[in-house]
RNA sequence: GGGCGGUUAGCUCAGCUGGUUAGAGCGGCUGGUUUACACCCAGUAGGUCGGGGGUUCGAAUCCCUCACCGCCCA
């Protein structure tokens, strides 16, 4: 019936089957009628994702209060999916042909490509969301969603030509952050800039008109850089306009060595007197700083690299332009297809051998990265699509402003708004072909057409041309426009697909059912949570918040909840290249998916990040066990559930105290769970259940459990049932597997069938308390525990059963201790419990509460001993009444301090005072009566 | 360079809006086959709350400053 642990293992598949059965998770199962909604979005992971810490934190907590407030009867939507992750995905796929010996990607085309993209997610996409079903994560599975469905796809179309109509998505030729080895414009916050050990290498350029002599610094200008190579495409010289060493220069030009260019010498503040010579070199198309000094300056943009950053000087027209090729020929063979990292090795030789070194210097800078490819971005001239994200910024920050949705904690606003102050336009647009495809269509005189369908841009394109138009594959148009034909227009659609983040930025609605205006969407939008780590507020949260103000007028959720991070043990950054991942799985595996949780939940302080430690994990395993145990004990003791059970019939003073205890506990995990202090809340719950229910009630419990029949025993049995019932409705929401299968094996004990699973179970709601009972179970607590730590101290050996004497107590000392006589022998290891007037003589003494305990203990005793523990708390005492004199004294203190804090004081010592008296008694009872 | 956060017991961390004997888990030590649980029980040691200054009757908590650590953005 009860194994004596709890095996997470077997049961955790079983209660996860019972839960799917029940289709437990839909939107609105189990909620009160006309309940209010709640709603959560799960922030999608990529298609291509397994579970890693951060998704295994982030859903826990999503879950516990998914799991609370469907408890709470609410209309609950979880909505689940993930995202078609551009690059990633095509990235798998294409190594996937690639290990197979299969065609690549180009050889195969489009469409046959795309086919298997949709193949690989059909059979190994998103493995994520059974992990995630693994950890409990109950989300509506049903509604499961995907950035490529037909569905979002639809909606992201919708938005890409509504913003294009309203002119907030236009092409413009501008730097972007090129990959060269994905080959495709990535966005700002997908480049990671890293400090790496480069050199700064000190070129001399010769002035024009003058001739080059590399030991007269007069005939040329030294410019520094960090990568050499671009020099290729130097179009100007910047000096600072206040620098009086180059006052003179300016406006004169200089000759780009090697290449023979004559460039202008310009003034623009850009250039730093202090760094290196004071003077730059310029290269706009290869540089975002470079680029705004050229166009301020009207400098030449000359790319000298192609799309894979290998240099490109065959046919390029901008670099031949005003030059001799003939002179040039062998400097462009050498170069020509060169790596950019080859080039710069070759440029800095030659320059040498022409005497324009100058010199080569260590030089620590950061350099871009691609956060996917790893590999430096190339700053790179080209047509792309763009969002001008600094009109949609406003509405989604006037929302945070206005509180409509706040940040937890709220000093991640500030973050939220530090960036959207600061928006560039985002690029949109990728060179891949996994994606969104752009619903934009070129014609031969440049005109574009953004429309949802073929067929609205044939419409569009035939009142433009007045004439019929047809379709084709992009190097079939540009071949029809080259030809000139007459006959049908030809048109072809833009190749390329829009960023993930664009889709995901619609999600609250999108998954929903946006552009159509379906129940769900006025239902569950917004939404009330997002949660989600710091870093993802600027892709995702920001980017969410301005396509949700823009599309439908409202935020799209109340609260943003932002996580900590997952760090290791030591709080070092996870990463695969560290090798120090911890993997939820293999905890799951080890400990369970509810002691994961529970960890994970328990460390999940506001403002810290979670530091992972295999060793909590097994501690809150061991809390699993120890409620297990505890009800297991309980079903031994006959403990049933009494459907009729009315805390406020109860009269055994010992349940009476743990329900209010229960009620409390009640109260601080609700309260808690509201305020997003998850390990408060852990915390509350499990106090509760190890602390109080199963140190002292149960203890308290035992003698009468395993005395005769009586109605004092009936009452503690139900009682005992009803609190296991109430500690598993709040544990649920940490661990719903262990109290899922505990809900149903204690009905089936108790012969009772429940009204529906622990999963819709109705949350406790604050109810019982009685305040009178605590001071009758906290002076037994006491006393038990003072009696144990006087035991121990005075080394009586645990097989020893000594009598217990209470000493100056009051009748209800006196019925109290009558009523636990058992409870106290049984628990502080007791032969007898007696009250007399006077102690016994050779007694071991402490004094609890009102009274004195005294163990006599003849010949046990060591009566110096005593005295010295006894004195050693006088002089505590003393001190601290000395504390509380100080301030008691202190005019100031009497004057400024509330009125409740100053009473609170003269009863604190007037506590002490007469605890001091009672100790002074029992030292002086250690003497021998002379 | 700008911004954010951290520094509390050997370790990992709580301690919200100033008044507690500064807490928990793990680890340590001592003792325990008490018919739920050794993934357990009982007891116990261990902290001048990073340094300095200030505000206050009163500071781990508020302010300033320094040091160190971490992250984000340039």
């Amino acid at each position: 019936m009860f194994e004596k642990t709890y095996d997470a293992a077997a049961i955790e598949p079983r209660i996860r089957n019972v839960w799917q059965e029940a289709e437990a998770f839909r939107a609105g199962a189990g909620a009160e009628r006309d309940a209010e909604t709640f709603s959560i979005v799960i922030p999608p992971p990529n298609v291509t994702g397994s579970l890693h810490m951060g998704h295994a934190l982030n859903n826990t907590l999503q879950d516990v209060l998914v799991r609370f407030e469907r408890m709470r009867g609410k209309d609950v939507l979880w909505q689940p999916g993930t995202d078609h992750a551009g690059i990633a995905t095509q990235m798998v796929v294409e190594r996937q042909l690639a290990a197979e010996g299969a065609p690549t990607r180009r050889e195969m085309g489009r469409e046959a490509f795309l086919d298997r993209v949709w193949q690989w997610k059909a059979e190994s996409g998103g493995a994520i969301k059974g992990q995630l079903d693994r950890l409990g994560a109950s989300c509506d599975w049903s509604r499961d969603r995907f950035t490529m469905d037909e569905g979002l796809s639809e909606a992201v179309l919708t938005v890409f030509v509504r913003l294009h109509k309203q002119g907030l998505i236009y092409r413009d030729k501008r730097l972007v952050n090129w990959d060269p080895k994905f080959l495709t414009a990535i966005s700002d916050l997908e480049v990671e800039s890293k400090e790496v050990n480069g050199e700064l290498v000190h070129f001399r350029y010769p002035l024009a008109g003058k001739t080059f002599d590399p030991d007269d610094p007069s005939t040329f200008i030294v410019v520094a850089t960090t990568r050499p190579e671009t020099m290729l495409g130097d179009t100007g010289v910047a000096v600072h306009p206040d620098d009086e060493r180059y006052t003179d220069l300016v406006g004169t030009k200089v000759v780009l060595p090697l290449v023979g260019r004559e460039i202008e010498i310009v003034a623009d503040a850009y250039s730093d007197p202090e760094k290196g010579t004071g003077a730059v070199k310029i290269t706009p198309a290869h540089d975002f700083n470079d680029f705004e000094v050229g166009k301020r300056n009207k400098l030449d943009l000359i790319n000298v690299f192609d799309e894979q950053a290998a240099v490109s000087l065959k046919g390029n027209e901008a670099f031949l332009a005003g030059l001799d090729d003939a002179a040039l020929a062998a400097l462009i063979d050498a170069l020509d297809g060169l790596d950019r990292f080859e080039a710069r090795k070759w440029i800095v030789a030659r320059m040498e051998e022409g005497g324009y070194l100058e010199k080569i210097e260590k030089h620590v800078h950061q350099v871009p990265f691609g956060d996917r490819s790893g590999v430096p971005i190339e700053p790179f001239l080209t047509d792309q699509w763009y969002v001008n994200a600094k009109r949609l910024a406003g509405p989604a920050m006037d929302a945070v402003r206005e509180k409509k949705t706040q940040f937890v904690p709220a000093n991640w606003e500030k973050t939220y708004f530090d960036w959207m102050e600061n928006i560039q336009p985002w690029c949109v647009s990728r060179q891949l072909w996994w994606g969104h495809q752009i619903p934009a269509w070129y014609g031969p005189d440049g005109k574009i057409f953004v429309e949802r369908t073929e067929a609205d841009v044939r419409r569009q394109a035939e009142l433009h041309y007045r004439e019929s138009v047809t379709f084709a594959e992009r190097d079939e148009a540009l071949a029809a426009w080259e030809r000139g034909d007459g006959g049908a227009i030809v048109l072809y659609r833009d190749e390329d697909v829009l960023d993930t983040w664009f889709s995901s930025a619609l999600w609250p609605f999108s998954t929903l059912g946006w552009p159509e205006r379906t129940p769900e969407l006025r239902r569950y939008y917004p939404t009330s949570v997002l949660s989600t780590g710091f870093d993802i507020i600027f892709f995702w949260v920001a980017r969410m918040m301005m396509m949700g103000m823009h599309f439908l007028n409202r935020e799209p959720f109340e609260t943003v909840y932002i996580h900590a991070l997952v760090r290791d043990e030591k709080g070092a950054k996870m990463s695969k290249s560290k090798g120090n991942v911890v993997d939820p799985l293999e905890l799951m595996d080890e400990f369970g998916a509810d002691a994961l949780r529970f960890t994970l939940a328990a460390m999940a302080a506001q403002g810290r990040d979670v530091k992972i430690a295999k060793a909590r994990v097994q501690g809150y395993r061991n809390f699993a066990t120890k409620l297990w145990n505890a009800v297991r004990f309980a079903d031994m003791n006959a403990c049933r559930i009494d459907p009729n059970f009315d805390p406020n019939s109860v009269e055994t003073t010992q349940s009476r105290w743990v329900l209010t205890e229960a009620t409390r506990a009640g109260e601080q995990v609700t309260e808690a769970i509201e305020a997003f202090r998850f390990n408060d809340a852990a915390a509350a719950i499990y106090r509760f259940t190890w602390n109080t229910f199963c140190d002292w009630y149960l203890e308290l419990a035992k003698p009468v459990l395993m005395g005769e029949d009586c109605p004092e025993k009936t009452e503690i049995q139900a009682t005992t049932a009803y609190v296991i019932d109430e500690i598993l409705k709040l544990l649920h929401p940490f661990m719903p597997f262990l109290t899922e299968e505990l809900w149903t094996v204690t009905a089936e004990q108790s012969g009772i069938k429940r009204d529906t699973l622990l999963v819709h179970a109705r949350w406790p709601h604050a109810g019982y308390t009685d305040d009178t009972a605590a001071a009758e179970i906290n002076f037994i607590v006491d006393l038990v525990a003072n009696v144990r730590s006087v035991r121990s101290e005075s080394n009586v050996p645990a097989s020893l059963e000594a009598e217990i004497v209470v000493v100056g107590g009051a009748q209800r000392h006196e019925d109290w201790l009558f009523r636990h006589d058992a409870a106290i022998r049984r628990l502080a290891r007791a032969s007898a419990v007696s009250v007399s007037d006077v102690a016994p003589p050779n007694s071991a003494q402490v004094v609890v509460g009102d009274v004195v305990v005294c163990l006599p203990l003849e010949g046990l005793v060591d009566l110096d001993a005593e005295r010295t523990r006894l004195s050693k708390e006088v002089t505590r005492i003393e001190k601290d009444i000395q504390k509380i004199d100080g301030r008691l004294s202190n005019p100031k203190f009497l004057e400024k301090a509330d009125a409740e804090t100053v009473e609170e004081q003269r009863d604190k010592r007037q506590e002490a005072e007469a605890r001091l008296i009672k100790l002074n008694a029992a030292i002086g009872r250690l003497d021998p009566v002379a």
